[in-house]
DNA sequence: CAGTGAGCGAGCTTCCGCTTGACTT
């Protein structure tokens, strides 16, 4: 073999090999290869923070494969993304394979094409080392920061749990827009609306008073002052505007889009689109760039052209404006824009369909509006109505998509006016004021908070839905539903033609209710105080940002990387003893109250397995007791009484079969025991409720239910019958029936066909209809490529 | 796999960023 070429995608290395041809194999290094063991610290501090590689555990296999096909090649080529990240894993490729210089090329392309890789290939060039230093001051901060700051958590706080540059920085936010929401106050206020005729032709004008009302006493003094006044209008303003499309998807653009659009989480866009990536629909999934390739502009222009005319068309260069954006990769787009429909699972197909339009749309002329805006005098009143309506003369890129908003705010309707002269006298058909409500600032969801981390510039494309998981996972967030909430609108109306007096009504309203937003959890509140009391620098909004100036200072040659993390180090590490020996265990302590029975105290707070209940004090000659509050409490807002509450279990039910029946809640949820066996309560029985019949009849059908378990155990596997000399074998798994054969499994469909009385003709058939779908599903991949 | 939380003390937990794999039949 002549020439190997490594690169970090597998995908993208099918790819290639197929441009460069027979002289070429080219392999995967799929992403890094070593890292700081994780174990331990492993940075060398006191020996100028030498960090300590060590091959990752899951790559041994693939690193030795990697050695072996290098040690057969006449040439390595290290074509790894051309950041800093792509930068370091050339160098470690180099060290871990021992790569001859003699026989290494460092090459980078942002396009995979054939020109693109050819002419990469005619300029190759050395391994960046300041570049390689600018990774290795990232890498070895971040640890030094999670790994000196998490075990002070473990000793202050609770075990476990974790601190880090990235996911502390997301948890603050969280809890900050979470304390404004608390310290919120809703006022009302009221709008009016009014309709008025036009004398002539009867054409309806919707307007709104150009002033809000606080009471509904002088609201209704307003409404009372203009029966019977003069209704003009003022002036008739026609401007003409434009809109333009957004750029085509970037990681953290998609994700928002998916998430309003097509309501799926962070991760679940991201699974689709790798799948989307893997089948060769889409570009790489995971960048920050807005840049398009020449080959896509001319490929948009083209399908554009023809699906919509030539006045569509219009091609923009797009610059990323996020300023530590890497661009090793191009926008998210289709690979062919002419594939406008794929053949694939309605997931895939929506999102595809998404990122078809965001590309194509990008690449679209500018929408032609006008907008009008009317001014209405009211007699003897300086306040005036106004009414504004927009009409699309070229709709452009709208043909194709919009970009949505994150704030749910009814939109303005924006309808096109009825013809309207300047001095027209108008008559009032009805007018309302109706009362609203100010709203509180949104709680994140996953792809909104993805957004401001973006804008932080905090996190990169390949961790924003790793970093959600995380701060989940720590449970320092919770995602939720919440209901929304009632709210009184009292509405006032006058309509001149059917009475003076002004008609009062109230009507009750449910409004602000979120789905799937990130509330903050008693562990995150405190872990962020504590964060925010004693590492202040990291908690910084700006943190990321400032240490990204240094990495490029290095990254630029302009310093030395050891020095970077030395004048980080030192005063880093001090704060971190000092806080180690003077700061106090936390553990959120609140008294609720003191015990009617006892005359104890009774506090809420947060002990080594979550957060509890105590009565009584520790270090006093009792034991206090104690209970874990229910999922949902939290030491912020639990009432004594419910705290109390928690203390009735476990809860000795009776007698059933001669042995006791009791409820409580264990580390995996409530249970009943009895008779030395664990029965786990559904979601719906309370074990502070349940009664004894209740819990008996869980006991007869989780019984009846290991039964029937056991039952089916020895009925399968089933052995149909015999087809072309293998026996086809029915059985039922963890994703319903399904059929063996010749070492392949098969699907049964669930509903229709008992695994049990399946006969062997049917059971054929099925194994040849998916086998036949299978090879189509070949073809077209290998057609597609 | 099922009641922990004080106290005693051993041994465990943890970061961010690059990439997919996985018996999903």
């Amino acid at each position: 073999m002549k020439n190997l070429v490594i690169v970090e995608s597998p995908a993208k290395a099918k790819t290639i090999e197929k441009i460069l041809g027979k002289d070429f194999e080219v392999m995967s290094s799929y992403g890094h290869i070593r890292d700081l063991a994780k174990k331990e610290m492993s940075i060398d501090i006191d020996n100028s923070y030498n960090p300590e590689y060590q091959i990752s555990e899951d790559k041994t296999k693939l690193v030795a494969d990697l050695k072996k096909a290098s040690k057969d090649a006449e040439m390595v080529w290290l074509a790894s993304d051309e950041d800093r990240e792509g930068e370091a894993i050339a160098w470690h490729l180099r060290e871990t394979l021992e790569l001859p210089k003699e026989k290494t090329k460092r090459i980078v392309f942002n396009e995979i094409t054939k020109d693109a890789i050819l002419n990469s290939i005619k300029q190759p060039r050395d391994i960046d080392m300041n570049l390689v230093d600018a990774q290795q001051a990232r890498r070895v901060l971040d640890r030094l920061v999670g790994y000196e700051i998490s075990p002070i958590l473990w000793a202050k706080i609770k075990p476990a749990l974790s601190a880090g540059r990235v996911q502390s920085v997301a948890v603050r936010l969280i809890v900050e827009r979470e304390n404004e929401i608390r310290n919120f106050q809703t006022q009302s206020y009221y709008r009016v609306t009014a309709s008025f005729l036009n004398g002539d032709d009867n054409h309806k004008l919707l307007a709104e008073l150009n002033r809000r009302f606080d009471t509904a006493e002088e609201a209704k003094e307003f409404l009372e002052s203009i029966y019977g006044a003069e209704f003009k209008v003022a002036k008739v303003e026609t401007k003409p505007a434009r809109r333009s499309p957004a750029p085509p998807f970037t990681t953290s653009t998609l994700q928002q889009e998916a998430s309003r659009k097509l309501g799926y989480s962070v991760a679940r866009t991201m699974q689709i689109a790798q799948q989307l990536y893997e089948s060769g629909y889409i570009t790489y999934m995971r960048t920050d760039s807005t840049n398009l390739s020449e080959l896509a502009l001319n490929m948009a222009k083209k399908q554009i052209g023809e699906m919509y005319g030539e006045r569509y068309v219009k091609t923009r260069r797009y610059h990323t404006k996020i300023k530590g954006a890497q661009e090793a990769h191009e926008a998210i787009r289709p690979t062919y824009m002419d594939n406008v429909e794929i053949n694939a699972d309605a997931a895939q197909r929506r999102l595809y369909e998404l990122i078809w339009k965001r590309a194509i749309a990008s690449q679209m002329a500018d929408a032609e509006l006008e907008k009008t805006t009317i001014d209405i005098n009211i007699s003897q009143h300086k306040e005036q109505f106004t009414c504004s309506g927009e009409q699309v003369l070229f709709d452009g890129f709208l043909k194709v998509y919009y970009e949505s908003t994150d704030d749910d705010v009814e939109e303005t309707p924006t309808h096109q006016l009825p013809p309207t002269k300047n001095g027209e006298k108008l008559s009032l058909e009805v007018a309302n004021a109706t009362q609203h409500y100010t709203q509180h600032p949104p709680r994140y969801t996953e792809a909104s908070l993805v957004k401001k981390l973006e804008d932080l510039q905090i996190g990169r494309p390949s961790t924003y839905s790793p970093t959600i998981s995380t701060i989940l996972k720590r449970e320092y967030v919770i995602k939720e539903d919440r209901g929304p909430q009632e709210f009184e609108i009292t509405t006032l109306t006058i309509e001149p033609a059917k009475s003076k007096t002004v008609h009062q009504s109230t009507k009750t309203e449910y409004l602000g209710a979120e789905k799937g937003k990130l509330f903050p959890t008693d562990i995150g509140t405190i872990v962020n105080q504590f964060l925010m009391e004693h590492f202040t620098e990291i908690m910084d909004y700006n943190f990321t940002a400032q240490v990204e100036k240094d990495f490029d200072d290095v990254a630029n040659g302009t310093k030395e990387w050891r020095d970077v993390i030395n004048e980080f180090y030192m005063p880093f590490h001090r704060n971190v003893k000092q806080t180690q020996s003077h700061s106090k265990r936390t553990s959120g302590e609140r008294l609720l109250g003191t015990d009617p029975k006892t005359g104890k105290n009774v506090y809420a707070k947060i002990g080594r397995y979550g957060t509890l209940i105590q009565i009584g004090d520790t270090n006093t000659d009792e034991k206090p007791q104690f209970a874990s509050m229910k999922k949902g409490q939290s030491i912020e807002t639990i009432t004594l009484e419910e705290a109390l509450d928690l203390f009735s279990l476990p809860r000795t039910l009776g007698t059933f079969e001669g042995s006791d029946v009791v409820v409580s809640i264990g580390r995996f949820g409530p249970y009943v025991r009895h008779d030395g066996k664990f029965y786990s309560l559904s979601k719906t029985s309370d074990p502070y409720t349940i009664t004894l019949e209740a819990a008996t009849e869980i006991i007869t059908v989780k019984r009846a239910q290991a039964e029937e378990k056991e039952r089916l155990r020895t009925l399968f596997p089933h052995e149909i019958g015999e087809y072309e000399g293998e026996m086809v074998v029915s059985n039922v798994g963890k994703f319903g029936p399904y059929i063996t054969y010749k070492g392949e499994n098969y699907r049964m469909p669930k509903n229709t066909l008992d695994p049990l009385t399946i006969t062997l003709v049917e059971a054929v058939t099925i194994i040849r209809e998916s086998q036949e779908k299978k090879s189509r599903a070949k073809g077209r991949k290998k057609k597609s490529q």
